[in-house]
DNA sequence: TCGTCACTTGACACGGTGTCAATTGACACC
DNA sequence: GGTGTCAATTGACACCGTGTCAAGTGACGA
């Protein structure tokens, strides 16, 4: 009873993930997620005040079911930069396809609402984070690329690493998973990672 | 008399992109068009039929002031590869700041309007095309890098050089306009040119 | 038996898009 | 001067999705 009949809301959030899933973020209505739930439509306002409240706490209910902690494990113990750079791009790149219809009605949400904005905000910058610890590895290596600053590096690679793109590839130019993981590893190798170390 | 009153239409069409601009995308209602163009909301239909129209409408507006095509020569003609690609990277990406926001607006409709979905599409289609062209340029002379086939670097220069990268970069990183031109091109040619004439 | 609590039903307000009908005012043609 | 046309106006209304409110139900525990 540690709050409001844990069942339920569980069950919510899981109806919600998954219509978002199925149909890519679009067109997914407070009534549709009820249904699927079992409940009524004002019940779920019982557990959630506003459709964008709902919607962030589906994504953190994600990162709990897909354990998004550990799959950085690896990255934060990576020995080299280079191996960090390899590793953080691996775990982000097979976390991203579990989330995009979730991420795409955030982001729609974004527009009108500023929680909502504010969450995937939040989001946005933990991934800059790794991708900031990752450039910072190489760095200290004195592995990164001179063509780059830190913060240029940063920039670059959380920008590439975007769900938008992530879409772009494996959506729109049909990519697979596979593929996307293995160039974009490729890339930022080429482009992040100095040939020989700087002086 | 070619058509109903081009003066009105094209007061409605600036009034779109304005507000568009000004507001970066979001919150445009008809009702503001309206007000801005002078006139009321009803005789905004009876130029368009609905809002997703306006936008397409709109965009097609700003080709033609911003006159899109002029902007492309210096691409088509360029005597290189290597130039090519730098050519229309450098007309993208200074044909970009005009739009973000009418793009914004037309992306948001695509989620529920099937209409405004294709017509961005289209555009992206068409910039698309742009990508191939320079790429295949570039293979043309035997400088494509050895790292992609045609395909899959038409597909990752199209992807790097979205309008979401764009606003990545520039409005959430804060870079400047010359800063993004310069980096973009550069990445591109490391990316993409190779180093001696492939066999 | 009484309260409490999650949930239900049904009604309603709001905001934005799109529609409809009746009206106005200018201009053009005869 | 009378008539028709045409852009635009006003005001009302339907539709949808979100969010709110009030009254009721049914199970469970004290």
């Amino acid at each position: 009873m540690s709050s409001d009949s844990p069942e339920t809301r569980k069950r919510i959030l899981q109806a919600t993930c998954d219509l978002l899933e199925a149909s890519q973020g679009r067109g997914v209505r407070m009534t549709d997620i009820a249904k699927r739930a079992g409940i009524s439509r004002q019940a779920l306002y019982l557990h959630f005040g506003t459709r964008a409240e709902l919607l962030i706490a589906s994504t953190h209910h994600v990162d709990v079911v897909r354990s998004v902690e550990e799959r950085l494990v690896p990255s934060r113990t990576a020995a080299t930069g280079a191996e960090r750079l390899d590793a953080y791009i691996e775990a982000w790149a097979s976390y991203i396809p579990q989330i995009p219809g979730i991420a795409k009605a955030l982001i729609a949400m974004s527009d009108t609402d500023d929680a909502a904005a504010m969450a995937w905000r939040d989001r946005m910058r933990a991934m800059r984070h790794g991708c900031e610890a990752a450039i910072n590895a190489l760095r200290k290596d004195k592995m990164l690329s001179p063509h780059y600053s830190a913060k240029q590096a940063t920039d670059l690679l959380w920008t590439l690493l975007s769900v938008r793109n992530w879409e772009s590839l494996i959506i729109e130019c049909g990519w697979s998973q596979q593929k996307y993981a293995a160039t974009i590893q490729l890339l930022a190798r080429r482009l992040f990672v100095a040939e020989k170390p700087t002086t």
